[in-house]
RNA sequence: UCCUCCUUAGCUCAGUUGGUUAGAGCGUCGGACUGUUAAUCCGCAGGUCCUAGGUUCAAGUCCUAGAGGGGGAGCCA
């Protein structure tokens, strides 16, 4: 039995191979067959010539997501996908799949999460989900080559600590537990007992988030790093994120291009240091008071708002330049032609309508932004647009950071912490920073965030044996694979997603 | 929790100032076509216009309330 993606070792043989019908096109005596296995994608071509009478007709019968085994001779014909065709010999049916829901036409993001489990099966899915996988081994190799122990933090914690964020409440036996928003502050344990480790787990956020980059359930990857200050955080974080995406770039390539993934951005980035700007200069460049490339935030959001704007016009011109064609008489093939391009106008108008709503607001929300205020998402946005690389901002006012942040000597009023922002307004995948040292002061931090002092005495512990400068960061896996995948939404990019609403199937 | 947009055929969506029998594309099914790449062409079938009230001679269209969804804010990875 030969998989797809080997069909390039077995030139002009025959074998034998089996997978499921994701699509079907026909003409007289023929039937062309796209087979996925998993492994690819490839067209498997039966004439009514090469097989017996029964089998053509089991091919002509074949529905959408029927499994089958198929007998052929392997070609080779550079239009396809994997560059290979199977000429089938004989075919078997194997199970049948009668009115399977998702077509290969277009269909809304809530129809299709409620069939996730067979959307799946989709050819955009299985490539996001290819890289969702490359990007996980990538990881993980970069951590294990740099001398990283994988080790794991615990999923029930019994503190609700660390403030703000919402947790999901559960019972630990007789117990209140919450599962865990982070694993950092067990990180630091085990980064005093191995030196480097990383941990790479679920963790979940009760947060009532309805955005294309929120999930309730997400995976992080969490390095913490014995020895190391925040300048070399930054330095580790950017030579770990480039290592990830030029890993992708080299072996997801056929991925990519069904994604139809621009990767000229990555490119840049691959030869590019990444900006390092300090809160100061970040909040600068929000309020439009320093340019970059010539131009300020508010310049180019306004640009970007009018840019909108002209393709709403354009839109609206070119609706009504085919209505009037269809007012004056034209054939029904003609009209129909006519009328899906006015509903595909329409459609797009919506999308832009949106934007022209709420770039409005993130013009207001920049140009008032006030200095000591953490980013929102919208800040974010705007800072990412102004550059091409991710963006790491660096020495953040303390009190908007958590309790454990390191306090700047030469500057109090500021923590060492980094946060890493993906362009294209993906928002914040990485957040991280020194660790405090200095016991009294974690203490107060403590009671001035109104955290229970029982919960953390076995983390003040770290502190009076053989406390060291220490730093670490944590990486959201699925807004990196959002971002390098381009998807649309971050639901995309974890087989089952859970968020707000979310929670079947 | 707040703001905003939406809910019409299996799916994606049109439906004008309220006015006769609610439309299209795709999908299903039937047919045509020897090489198709979301194939194409012809034909058939397919409707509780989200729910409950209200205004009106008349409501898919207007009003009120509710439900569900998209996007955004807050919060964050």
């Amino acid at each position: 039995m030969i998989q797809i993606k080997d069909f390039k070792n077995h030139e002009g043989q025959t074998i034998e191979t089996q997978g499921w019908l994701t699509n079907k096109r026909s003409g007289k005596g023929l039937e062309f067959i796209i087979l996925r296995d998993g492994s690819g994608f490839a067209q498997c071509i039966v004439d009514a010539e090469s097989v017996p009478n029964d089998v053509f007709e089991t091919a002509k019968r074949l529905s959408q997501e029927s499994s089958i085994k198929l007998e052929g001779k392997v070609v080779k014909d550079e239009k396809q996908i994997g560059g290979y065709e199977l000429h089938v010999t004989n075919l078997e049916l194997i199970g049948t799949s009668v009115d399977y829901p998702i077509t290969n036409k277009e269909h809304g993001i809530e129809f299709l999460m409620d069939k996730r489990h067979l959307w799946l099966r989709s050819k955009r899915q299985w490539a996001i989900l290819k890289i969702r996988n490359r990007i996980i081994f990538a990881i993980n190799n970069f951590f294990q080559k740099e001398g990283f122990v994988q080790t794991d933090s615990p999923i029930f914690t019994g503190n609700a600590a660390e403030g703000s964020t919402t947790l999901f409440s559960s019972k630990y036996y007789d117990q209140d537990a919450y599962l865990a928003q982070t694993g950092q502050l067990y990180g630091e344990a085990m980064a005093m007992a191995m030196g480097k480790i990383y941990t790479f787990g679920p963790t979940f956020r009760a947060e009532k988030s309805k955005t294309r980059r929120h999930l309730s359930e997400f995976w992080m990857i969490e390095p913490e790093m014995a020895f190391y200050n925040n300048d070399m955080n930054m330095d580790l974080i950017e030579k770990f994120l480039k290592y990830v995406v030029t890993d992708v770039l080299d072996n997801c390539k056929n991925e990519l291009e069904i994604l139809e993934r621009d990767t000229t951005v990555f490119e840049a980035l691959k030869a590019k240091p990444f900006p390092r700007l300090t809160y100061d200069k970040a909040v600068e460049i929000i309020k439009g008071e320093k340019e970059v490339n010539g131009k300020t935030s508010i310049q180019l959001l306004n640009e970007d708002l009018e840019n909108v704007k002209a393709k709403i016009a354009e839109n609206k011109k070119g609706i009504e330049e085919r209505e009037k064609e269809i007012a004056g008489g034209v054939k029904k093939g003609k009209r129909n032609f006519l009328q899906a391009k006015i509903d595909q106008l329409k459609q797009e108008i919506n999308k832009l309508e949106e934007a022209e709503r709420n770039i409005p607001k993130w013009l207001e929300s920049a140009k008032n932004f006030k200095y000591g205020n953490d980013f929102g998402g919208s800040d974010e946005t705007v800072i990412t647009r102004m550059f091409d690389t991710p963006v790491m901002v660096y020495n953040w006012p303390h009190e908007i950071k958590a309790f454990y942040m390191k306090r700047d000597a030469d500057n109090p009023e500021m923590a060492k912490g980094v946060d890493v922002l993906a362009p294209e307004g993906y928002g914040e995948i990485v957040g991280g920073g020194e660790r405090e040292t200095n016991l009294e002061l974690l203490i107060s931090k403590i009671e001035e965030h109104k955290l229970p002092m029982s919960e953390f005495e076995w983390y003040l512990d770290l502190r009076k044996y053989g406390s060291v400068p220490h730093a670490g960061f944590g990486l959201g896996l699925e807004r990196t694979v959002a971002w390098i995948c381009g998807t649309q939404h971050i639901r995309e990019t974890i087989p089952f997603p859970r968020y707000y609403g979310r929670l079947r199937p």
